[in-house]
DNA sequence: CGGCAAACCTGCGAGC
DNA sequence: TGCTCGCAGGTTTGCC
């Protein structure tokens, strides 16, 4: 599920049940997600109290009144459960457990164990990779068509794997990705230094409002996700192209109806899903 | 250095 | 029913 709008929603999730309540215990129920898990940081973080979460591109921020805190992506499968005392259940793949002595515990599971969770500290966490690296938030003032067609020039590669690249924008994923460029009407296969100025501007909009549409989308139905137990997908009937080869694209009297529909093609082992006839 | 394939790991749906 | 294959929202590594 995750993606720069999805891990908002996390992010947003946790700051009622993570913020300022003693945190009992940080339990690890494995040595290793995709990286070796701090074994240090339990002790760190015990009977601590989280005072600030944060998120950068896909990763979630926190840290306790110690100044010590931790870093969680989520990775490809990652989920958080929030399950209050009585809903409380063990499944399979619950790797880490933030318990408290009473109301909601956290669950961090990840089947595929792509994400991870690493200790960082107040100080010093923004000199390290991947931070200082990361490009703008995308949804902050920085991010703009200026700034993106900076960031693009002279790349060779495709548009479509460039916005991949986190060090050009933070948080952008896959189906952001062909959301973005098929609201702004640009083919995918095109590189990525080729974008001309104005191309940069609408593309740089086109970001912002699928990414804040998603997190609008996605907050409407968290509740049903607390409810539902793990059942996710809140945004994925708003898609336009992703995930719906064949399919009409939504632009109203597109040829695409009449033709194959939407089209999928990899690009970097990537599936990538446009519209031929609005994206060229 | 830029670009790209492969690797990491498990689960699920399609097809036979 | 059960097997194999291909595919999945991400990032890092290593090779040209």
């Amino acid at each position: 599920m995750p993606e720069l709008p999805e891990v908002e929603i996390v992010k947003r999730a946790l700051e009622p049940v993570l913020l300022e309540r003693p945190l009992r215990k940080l339990q690890f129920n494995r040595a290793d997600l995709r990286f070796a898990l701090p074994g240090d940081l339990p002790d760190k973080l015990a009977g601590r109290t989280i005072t600030s979460i944060s998120r950068r591109g896909k990763y979630i921020l926190a840290f306790a009144d110690n100044d010590h805190g931790f870093v969680l992506h989520l990775g490809m499968s990652g989920v958080i459960r929030i399950e209050h005392p009585e809903e409380q259940s063990d499944q399979k793949h619950d790797h880490v457990v933030w318990a408290f002595d009473e109301g909601p515990r956290i669950v961090f599971n990840d089947a595929r164990r792509f994400g991870f969770l690493q200790a960082v500290h107040v100080e010093d966490w923004q000199d390290s990779a991947p931070f200082n690296a990361m490009g703008p938030e995308p949804l902050g003032n920085s991010f703009n068509g200026e700034y993106l067609a900076e960031a693009l020039s002279g790349k060779k590669a495709s548009i479509k794997s460039a916005l991949l690249d986190q060090r050009v924008v933070a948080g952008v994923g896959n189906i952001y990705d062909c959301e973005a460029l098929y609201m702004s009407g640009i083919d995918p296969r095109r590189s990525a230094g080729s974008l001309s100025a104005q191309e940069c501007e609408k593309l740089a909009h086109a970001i912002k409002t699928v990414l804040a549409l998603a997190i609008e989308k996605g907050g409407s139905s968290l509740k049903d996700y607390k409810h539902t137990d793990g059942n996710l997908g809140y945004f994925q009937h708003h898609f336009a192209v992703y995930d719906r080869e064949g399919d009409p694209c939504p632009k109203s009297g597109c040829p695409c109806g009449t033709d194959n529909g939407v089209q999928r093609i990899v690009q970097h082992g990537r599936s990538t899903f446009f519209c031929p006839y609005v994206q060229n």
